[in-house]
DNA sequence: CTGAAAGCGCTTACAG
DNA sequence: CTGAAAGCGCTTACAG
């Protein structure tokens, strides 16, 4: 049989409403008879209800969290530390996969909207949006909203995430002052944020170095991942870059792989960085510097800003991380 | 504000009762008055709430799902599909990650309890364990649950999984067969189950060959991942096997770079094979060699098998899935 | 310090 | 077909 407030209170002696106060440590209850109701409850094996619970205090005690896709190294890597960070903060994650689609997430989002999620962390899809105003209605219900990794332009939300322009541009300074002139980008759409940031960065290392950005050194590519970059890098290849820069590691090692089958020796041929720091920048045959975000802060700081919000501080702004460069030996240094 | 089943029932100018019976399809109420009502709901835009719903129905329409680690390509990609599948069924899906610590699932599955999960998809941890008593704890609940990807040895509970022992059986068939003879097999801990069926099948395949299994080809690892690869790779090269296998591709990989990384020609000198047919048998430079688990369908009948137990049947025995036999370049063809 | 009672937002017999 | 009422298992003012 399932055990219930009541059953405990009958065996106390006590009214339900003392073991519901003594179980939740109030110190209205008599600590002694707190104590006995406890190690009753603990006997019993009760476990409350949450259902019940959250429908009586109004408050579910979970935050959702939402993120385009389970199977990248990247958010895979997210996820555990949000879900670490927020049991750590005493609440339940609700996950859920938008697959890179505006319209799942929408769902999502009622989703969690019914299920009387307290806050939502959002990691948002890496495709261009038109109509976000579903998120406006998140702030009509009053649910707060943390951007995590990155942000929708237009949508007034606090986000955490790295610094990509900085990252970016810590790394094609590297690669300039190494010797590299010519250095193509593969890159996603200009018009998302992860996108347009790492341009930023890649912009002010050139022009800190007097140098003129060619436009024709951006290579859209459709998805960011290893096949695109497998199919971008021999596209590219025969302009002869001197280095080729990546959204991530996956799409570095997809061009690595490409170059190696060309007979182009990375890094003496040609220097290839990825982004991240994650798993593939590791085992590559050709170990690949990359930029380095730090998930764990990442996940800690966007519960800890949702928490804030949740306990009635006003936040508008973001929060950005440093990156940090690591050099691998995908790099060369010229001359 | 937030609408509720009385806010629709005032202006539909009927009692909250039908409200909800009209919401939820019940031929009790009359078309049009179902209709109505269920544009008025639409216009108020009027999301259930799950918890209100859960305790009423004494259902919590949530199933919950435990996985050792979310950042393998296997589990991340098993998650996934089974994500998919429990939407399409119309249970919520509530994960939690046991960091392969069996103290870890035990609480995690505490608190599906407390959630009132229907039920519970557990891929095991991939360490030896002992006291597996708290499963039975799942039982008195009347909480089913269902094993997948491996199960516990001694826990009588149905679980659906790739047939592993078939799976290694065909590749050390194909390699034995293809002319390799001594074949080294870097494993887990023989007392788990994802590792003594593999062993079941090596042994199989040798014994069709009129060949004895020399017991130090197995190489127990601490852990079946890329770095314990590398290291055992390291110590096992200079007995110069004609094979390697491993648990899973992370593994071949880590095993192929080691050999590279010394000098060893892949598969010229030593084959290598992987298990999985996940992205790393794809990326690495030496395409690798491996054994295809369909997680598709892996996912889904995971989630059918406990939808079946929900649905009052019995069911005590397991379902082994067929796997395939992937041939790349990492293996040779000796002779 | 403790108990009786109302309420959270649904669902579901029970009458009519 | 529809409504009034009880109940799901908690929490929380309100009295005492």
């Amino acid at each position: 049989m399932i055990v219930k407030l009541k059953d405990i209170a009958k065996r106390a002696g006590v009214s339900q409403a003392t073991v519901s106060l003594a179980l939740n440590d109030s110190p209205l209850v008599r600590v002694e008879t707190a104590e006995h109701i406890k190690e009753l409850a603990k006997d019993l094996g009760y476990q409350p209800n949450t259902l019940a619970r959250g429908l009586a205090r109004r408050r579910s005690g979970t935050i959702g969290l939402v993120v385009p896709d389970i199977e990248s190294a990247y958010y895979a890597q997210l996820i555990r530390h949000i879900d670490d960070a927020t049991q750590r903060a005493g609440y339940k994650l609700l996950l859920a996969i938008s697959n890179d689609s505006l319209q799942k997430e929408r769902s999502i989002l009622g989703g969690f909207l019914a299920n009387k999620v307290e806050g939502v962390l959002i990691a948002p899809i890496n495709k261009e949006q038109d109509d976000l105003t579903y998120l406006e209605a998140l702030k009509m219900h009053g649910t707060p909203l943390v951007f995590t990794s990155a942000y929708y332009p237009g949508v007034n939300a606090p986000f955490v995430m790295t610094d990509l322009a900085e990252g970016t541009y810590l790394l094609v300074k590297y690669l300039l002052s190494s010797g590299h002139r010519k250095i193509a980008f593969l890159c996603g759409s200009k018009r998302v944020s992860t996108t347009y940031l790492r341009l930023e960065g890649y912009a002010r290392a050139m022009q800190e170095f007097g140098l003129k950005v060619d436009p024709s050194a951006y290579l859209e590519c459709r998805a960011v991942d290893y096949d695109q970059g497998y199919k971008a890098a021999v596209d590219i290849a025969a302009r002869r870059p001197d280095a080729i820069i990546t959204m991530n590691d996956m799409m570095a090692l997809g061009v690595i792989n490409a170059l190696l089958s060309l007979n182009i020796r990375v890094p003496e041929d040609i220097s290839v960085a990825g982004y991240d720091n994650n798993i593939f920048s590791r085992i590559s045959f050709v170990p690949i510097t990359t930029v380095a975000q730090d998930l764990k802060s990442l996940g800690r700081y966007s519960v800890a800003m949702l928490q804030k919000i949740l306990q009635g501080e006003e936040i508008v702004a973001g929060q950005k991380l440093e990156p940090k460069l690591v050099i691998r030996q995908s790099t060369a240094i010229k001359k």
